[in-house]
RNA sequence: GGGCGAUUAGCUCAGUUGGUUAGAGCAACUGGUUUACACCCAGUAGGUCGGCGGUUCGAGUCCGUCAUCGCCCACCA
């Protein structure tokens, strides 16, 4: 047992223990037989990511409750990995690539993947590193990639099955673009932006009547030599007889005919459309009915190409929106232009304005979506907070009703391609998808490949991490020991994420295991679904963001880097800092004066364990038992069966957080139990009890047995520190016997095994040390208010029908309060300033040289106060109905309360009438 | 246009199923070299719980409504 320093490094020891844990096996997941599983999966950090205040909440959730999974004797399984983030990653080496001068389409796909697995290698696991230094307890052994073979190889055999199954087509369909990445991107990867632009009214001369026109609005005029009718709703009667009609596009000069479509708003703009198929989901729902062509004007990258005509083949589509608008007028078709705000979808990652393009892609419709639903609305799956429920029903009601589908292939390299063959030699438009000659789908890939060419676009990153619960436990062909784990390990116990991706990674999570984790079924029974599902909890954290409110980015410059953080004040302290503010709601507002909060817990456990050290011999303290055994049950003051309980309170409390998931308020407890009433009550009370040789051993079992609990408690929040204590105080048995494997005691068990030795806890404790430290309180105020603070000679007096208590606890009345002495009088003594307690008056004496003044503005302001409580009460009393309908112990509990007010009330009522006339 | 959530002390937030006179941390102010801790100790001040209405013996808590703010979903060009 190491001497405790005066100061506490935290960097030294956690970088201490950090490695003796992991080398210990400490943190591995394995089965035990009869012991129950606690799994967590780890959200896959993307490999491009650095750690920031997001992760910092989210993973140090994750090892709070893994922790405790652990002390509470289940076998815990933090599984670690990595997303290989398909996009993002590839934009960021070909970012990289670009510097050098080159462009991955020099390079091929084979060269391509061989410099991002290079990149990956390099950076791809610095955010795993960063989460050690948090004190993350994953099982590194484990650490999976989404991209390792076995993963691959998941991926695909979904892909095959689902295909199988008749969920995946392939099809020409308006999708999602992204001009800067040039691909395809989900509905979910699309955020809408509100906007502010032009609107702009043209008019195009109607071909039967020259010299008359259509007025038509549209944001876009760019898009409108793509325009292959005008539309408006067969009810509108201002357009009747113009039905059938044409008119001119003015560029490129066409004649296009005027139709009539229910799609068309009528009290909207002019109430006539330019129907543009290739541009908008709405124009192309129409041509088809129309059996219009489709004229795409727009090249992959956002510029416009020859079907758009002179002068904007190759213009960038903002460039074309600008010089479109002119030629209008030139040209006389513009009629005017105005301001307008409306919401346009933006390419998450590029953060560019998306184009609703015509492209051939894969689609998936979500398998399993009733059950998807059932799964939380039938309870075998809890959110945390429990509101996301509806967030989470919602969509999938959405995406039931309105038949959205999820495209899923992408038009990039750095992913798992989709494991789909086409004949080499037929025809894009003449493949056959029924006709296995045609089209070849699997795991495997054709026995002739060289008669065969592989599809070039691989698959949505969510597609692959929609898995994540099951491939990591060797999904779809775990045998052996992987199949025994997965069939011990899954479902998993909790996820922990933010409320931002319930719909990209969450909800499809939940289908995913219930579309795989068994046999193939159409319809799941409830016992099928709880069998299936991924998880049982999910916890969603808050958004982290600045003091200010605003969003963490690197751009403001507002994100602290946390492994800054670390340096500035550990480890320890940032969890406890990041735990304290966890689920306020849907934002977290960060500062660093949290983790300072943090800081300062574990600087003053670390001197509370510092002072018990040098207070007397640390004897056997290897377990709850041989502590409860130096206890002699004659020696226990009521302020040691005081803490006593408070210490079961506590306990059972964190308990209570943990089942109910009520995070926040676990920390909270442990601050409020181990400063306010271990430290500045319990510790200071007993001091000079722990001098006395008669009482100084127990009084050291009880400080040892409540330290050795509280230790336990908090590791999982602050699991270094209290690792280091835990050796220095002798918790330990040995150098080798860690924290992390040891167990906490639950609150009856430890109430049962103290009772056991000791004889029952004084219940009543906890009540009479409240009164002994309202008059101490109130002593200390009083001293203050006379300016006495410092001083320790002062007497005071008191006039009590409860002096035996008093009595009782004279000695750290006088000690705690400072004062010289505390003389039972019968009689308010003359021009003394006194406070009123539940315990009796307390009298200062300052030789009577008593403020007049100020003493009875006191007294009448507290008076006032009572009063306020006294009419309240009286009210109650006097109200039949309360008495009747409330419960007894509440009536009860009023009349005590209003006498005691009273009481206080003519205490001081005659205190006031005592005091001097001026 | 639908939906979700928030509004409590100067700031950030607690406040469990309605039940004593609404709490904490930070900041502020006053006083402290109490031999564990100034990353500390003691004390003070600060709130008509967003407004209005309702249910109830009793509302910060439940219901309605309005206001402000935030988020999500949605093909009015």
């Amino acid at each position: 047992m190491a001497t405790i320093d005066k100061a506490y490094n935290a960097h030294t020891v956690e970088d201490r223990w950090y490695k003796i844990w992991e080398q210990s096996g400490a943190f591995r997941g394995e089965i035990r037989e009869g012991v129950d599983p606690y799994t967590i999966m780890i959200p896959p950090p993307n490999i491009t990511g650095m750690l920031h205040m997001g992760h910092i909440l989210n993973n140090a959730l994750q090892d709070i409750f893994i922790r405790r999974a652990r002390l509470e004797g289940k076998t815990a399984l933090w599984f670690p990995g990595t997303d290989h983030a398909g996009l993002a990653t590839q934009t960021r080496v070909e970012k990289k690539l670009r510097e050098e001068g080159l462009h991955r389409r020099d390079l091929g796909r084979e060269k391509f993947l061989d410099e991002v697995w290079k990149w990956r290698e390099e950076h791809g696991n610095i955010i795993l590193n960063q989460l050690r230094k948090l004190g993350a307890s994953c099982d590194w052994s484990r650490t999976s990639f989404t991209l390792d073979d076995h993963y691959y190889k998941a991926v695909l055999t979904s892909f095959v099955k689902l295909y199988e199954r008749g969920y995946i087509y392939r099809g020409l369909r308006m999708s999602n673009w992204c001009p800067v990445s040039q691909t395809a991107l989900s509905n979910e990867e699309v955020i809408m932006k509100p906007q502010r632009g032009l609107f702009y009214k043209m008019r195009y001369e109607i071909v039967e009547r020259p010299g008359e026109y259509v007025q038509i609005s549209t944001t876009r005029p760019e898009t409108l030599m793509g325009d292959v009718a005008v539309a408006v709703h067969p009810d509108d009667e201002r357009y009747t007889d113009l039905v059938g009609k044409h008119v001119w596009r003015p560029f490129p000069r066409e004649k296009i005919p005027i139709i009539a479509d229910k799609a068309v708003e009528k009290d909207f703009g002019t109430g006539a459309l330019k129907v543009t198929p290739a541009h908008d989901q709405v124009d192309f729902d129409i041509g088809q009915r129309h059996d219009l062509p489709v004229l795409d004007v727009l090249n992959p990258d956002g510029t416009l190409n020859e079907l758009a005509g002179d002068p904007f083949v190759g213009m960038d589509r903002f460039e074309a929106r600008k010089v479109a608008a002119r030629k209008l007028e030139e040209l006389g078709n513009l009629v005017d232009t105005e301001q307008y705000e409306n919401s346009v979808g933006f390419s998450e990652r590029a953060d560019v304005p998306i184009e609703p393009r015509l492209t051939m892609q894969w689609w998936m419709r979500y398998p399993k979506v009733d059950e998807t639903k059932r799964a939380v609305k039938e309870g075998h799956i809890r959110f945390h907070p429990k509101r996301w429920e509806k967030t989470y029903l919602h969509w999938l009601e959405t995406m039931e009703r309105d038949n959205i589908d999820w495209c899923i292939s992408r038009q990039v390299w750095w992913g798992h391609r989709i494991p789909v063959w086409y004949r080499k030699g037929i025809g894009k438009d003449d493949l056959d998808f029924n006709n296995p000659e045609h089209v070849h789908v699997s795991v495997e890939g054709p026995a002739d490949p060289e008669n065969w060419e592989q599809e070039e676009d691989v698959l949505d990153t969510w597609a692959s991490s929609w898995l994540w619960p099951f491939a990591n436990f060797g999904w779809p062909d775990a045998e052996g020991q992987t199949l025994e784990e997965l069939k011990h390990f899954y479902p998993t116990s909790t996820l922990v994420t933010g409320f931002d991706i319930i719909f990209l990674w969450v909800a499809r999570m939940v289908m995913a295991g219930l579309e795989f984790m068994g046999e193939e079924k159409e319809k799941l029974t409830s016992d099928e679904i709880a069998a299936r599902i991924p998880f049982k909890d999910v916890y969603f954290t808050g958004l982290i963001r600045d003091e200010k409110g605003r969003k963490m980015s690197k751009s403001l410059g507002n994100s602290p880097d946390p492994l800054d953080l670390i340096k500035k004040y550990g480890a320890d302290g940032l969890r406890f800092g990041v735990v304290n503010i966890a689920p306020s709601g849907q934002d977290i507002l960060f500062s660093e004066d949290r983790v300072e909060v943090g800081r300062n817990f574990c600087n003053k456990l670390w001197n509370a364990a510092r002072f018990r050290q040098m207070s007397g011999e640390v004897g056997n303290n290897t377990s709850e038992e041989v502590i409860i055994d130096r206890i002699d049950p004659e020696k226990l003051s009521t302020y040691d069966h005081w803490i006593l309980n408070r210490l079961e309170e506590v306990t059972a409390e964190v308990e209570r957080c943990f089942n109910k998931f009520e995070v926040h308020a676990y920390p909270r407890a442990m601050y409020e139990f181990f400063w306010n009433d271990y430290c500045d009550w319990y510790v200071e009370a007993s001091k000079s009890r722990m001098k006395d040789p008669s009482t100084q051993s127990t009084v050291l079992a009880v400080q040892d047995l409540v330290l050795r609990q509280v230790l336990l408690l908090l590791q999982p929040i602050i699991p270094f520190i209290t690792e280091e204590l835990w050796q220095n105080l002798g918790f330990a048995g040995s150098d080798s016997d860690l924290l992390q494997n040891c167990q906490v005691k639950t609150a009856v068990d430890l109430k049962a095994l103290i009772e056991a030795k000791v004889g029952a806890l004084d219940a009543d404790a906890l009540a009479e040390i409240e009164l002994v430290q309202e008059l101490i309180t109130r002593i200390r105020a009083m001293k203050a208010e006379y300016n006495v603070a410092s001083r320790r000679d002062i007497p005071f007096f008191i006039q009590s029908d409860k002096l035996p208590i008093i009595d009782g606890h004279m000695e750290t009345i006088l000690n705690l309060a400072q004062i010289q002495s505390l003389e039972a009088v019968d009689d308010h003594p003359e021009g003394m300033p006194a406070g009123v307690t539940h315990l009796g008056t307390a009298f200062l004496d300052l030789a009577h040289s008593i403020d007049v003044a100020a003493e009875r503005q006191r007294l009448e302001k507290e008076l006032g106060k009572l009063e306020k409580g006294i009419r309240a009460g009286e009210a109650k009393m006097k109200n039949g109905k309360f008495l009747s309908s409330a419960p007894p112990a509440v009536v009860e509990g009023a009349r005590e309360q209003l006498a005691k007010t009273q009481a206080r009330y003519d205490e001081i009522q005659k205190l006031l009438m005592s005091l001097p006339k001026e």
